[in-house]
DNA sequence: AGAGCTCATGACAGCGCTGTCAGAGCTCTT
DNA sequence: AAGAGCTCTGACAGCGCTGTCATGAGCTCT
């Protein structure tokens, strides 16, 4: 245990440097003024005291904060993990702190919005995956900070999304064209309301359907917690006890539509011969899995987050309600075929 | 766009409410000495201006910075993230923020041991499931902060771990019990020297084996990252081309467990009949897996970190080098079963 | 009733840094 | 050769808050 001693401050660096604390603050932050001489006495000075610059120090003269926040639901989560890992380093190269704010449920997410934390302690908030009510989305304007939204459809504010619309048409499209006409669309609901942008993958799902002049049947839209084993397997027999079961589902999450087929295997049902299942991410559990499904690639989200957050703080010209929106592709897999011949109303 | 507004400070709240800064500062606090009168006035300005105080001022003066730097190799994780959503709501209760930093790569791992950038910058780290070397565990030493290391263990450090080597022998052990002589063990690399205790993990494998009287045997130990699918498939493919290939493989991770398996039955191999696969976390996946594994609760490491910070933060008296070892136990299932009779030497 | 106390409140300095401005030393021009 | 212009460095104030100390009001007790 070391003594009770002080951090150094930029008077002990001045000091031992023989140069005046202003001049160990330019040299620090890599100023251009500063003879090479006297930049490497102070750098030199720096590393023998180990000395780190206060944050809050600097802060309360700049008004930066220099942190970012991050609200997220949760970090148990591939998607957010993902983004999160590529963003870090791109802030960190930005001289940014990664501030996070989970909130695991409804309680945290209520007081994240009363008390708003972030604000005054970053300069930017990034809100990822969550299905913000208007008052939320409000209490966010006032933050007087640059607020992205991550993985969700923000309108008038600056957002990050992979195109779910498109996204959802293409892989019912690619259902409809096996053949299939009853198709079940199973939506995944996260801890405090952590939602895949379950509005445009509806709309998406929906669009496909009326293309292809295919009626939309509230029964099969089903909904389950992602981490609530039991209300999958409910919700699936839900769905394979209707009077019209579908003879494939569209699952909005690959962890869950793995838990989807195990469900479905379970009752005896052969995939993809008795039921056809589309997933969504194409996480690497789809792969062995052999899981047919929509890629969308996070790691290219969360690199896009960091440019926009760049242009946000650096541009005052750039758009600030910008939408970048990134493509999704079908991977098709073997969990997905034409339905069975006997298959279309089984109940009739 | 608000216009160019200053963020409200105490003295606009003091001025309000009709009292001086210091009194809003102590009720906003929730020190003792306020009139509820005051402290109502207050609170009610407060609320007006929508004011939030600034973390980096008081800090300035507290010589705290009301905040907890986490060192993570990445957050696309199960565990990582299981734990931090335990943790981050005790955290918050205690009125500190998450500052988390990611390391998926050698060379930011390398930056943040150089620049260690939350020196100063925090008031404690946590620092998870790294393999650090001597000379990174030592320059966390000089950090003047408490260190806690999650998911490993530090000697005379303070950590928080499960009993990796028991549970390592009582995984071993049950598959020595069903008969198995030749057990493979598979370790899981992850970014940034990211590893699951493995040195424990290996040690308790050893312990079982020796218990058993049977050799340890170094080809039957492979590696492969996690998210490298062909190394796992190579990896797989080398314990089966030994000349005496393995029984059982003991892997220590459910999610690559499950790639595992794949691999396995892609190459024709049945499970648990021609090969038993025994799995580490108690990951969800393991369970629609049908896998046997070790289940670890993520979530009660989560809050035993919490607890552990709590104590070493408000008790100077407490045991800074104390170690939390958190239970494990074995959750039989479908993958492991008595070897075939056929096994032991086909290459002879 | 006055001394002695407790308790709520206010005044003020200063945490460590950065931005501004002034000044010293230099080069370049005419 | 002297002034103009430039570059580099230092002095100093002040960011917004908290801790310390002083003050005065209200209380108890003799």
């Amino acid at each position: 245990m070391p003594s009770v001693q002080r951090h150094p401050t930029m008077v002990d660096v001045a000091q031992l440097a023989g140069v005046s604390p202003s001049t160990v603050s330019r040299t620090l932050r890599g100023l251009t003024n500063v003879t090479p001489d006297v930049r490497a006495r102070v750098e030199q000075a720096a590393r023998e005291l180990n000395f780190a610059v206060s944050r809050q120090a600097a802060s309360l003269v700049t008004g930066k904060t220099g942190a970012v926040a991050v609200l997220v639901p949760t970090l148990n989560s591939w998607f957010i993990g993902t983004v999160l890992d590529n963003l870090g380093p791109m802030l960190r190269a930005a001289g940014m702190e990664l501030v996070v704010y989970v909130t695991p449920n409804m309680a945290e997410r209520a007081s994240f919005f009363e008390r708003l934390p972030a604000r005054r302690n970053a300069d930017a908030l990034l809100v990822f995956s969550f299905d913000l009510t208007d008052e939320e989305a409000t209490r966010l304007d006032d933050l007087e900070m640059p607020v992205i939204y991550v993985s969700q459809h923000a309108k008038g504010r600056a957002s990050v999304y992979v195109d779910d619309v498109d996204a959802s048409r293409k892989g019912t499209q690619h259902l409809i064209n096996l053949g299939h006409r009853r198709i079940a669309f199973f939506q995944t609901i996260g801890p405090s309301g952590f939602v895949f942008s379950t509005h445009e993958r509806l709309t998406g799902y929906r669009q496909a359907l009326a293309e292809a002049d295919l009626a939309f049947d509230e029964e099969l839209v089903v909904a389950s917690s992602a981490d609530d084993e039991r209300g999958i397997v409910e919700a699936v027999g839900q769905l394979l006890t209707l009077r019209e079961p579908p003879t494939a589902i569209f699952v909005d999450q690959d962890q869950v539509a793995v838990s989807v087929l195990w469900s479905l295997r379970r009752a005896g049902i052969e995939i993809p011969n008795h039921m056809s299942v589309l997933g969504f991410d194409d996480h690497e559990t789809a792969r062995w899995a052999d899981l047919t499904t929509i890629a969308q690639q996070p790691a290219d989200i969360g690199r896009a987050v960091g440019e926009l957050y760049q242009t946000l703080v650096n541009d005052p010209e750039a758009d600030r309600e910008q939408h970048i929106v990134l493509p999704t592709r079908l991977i098709p897999r073997n969990t997905t075929a034409p339905p069975p011949r006997d298959a279309p109303a089984p109940g009739v």
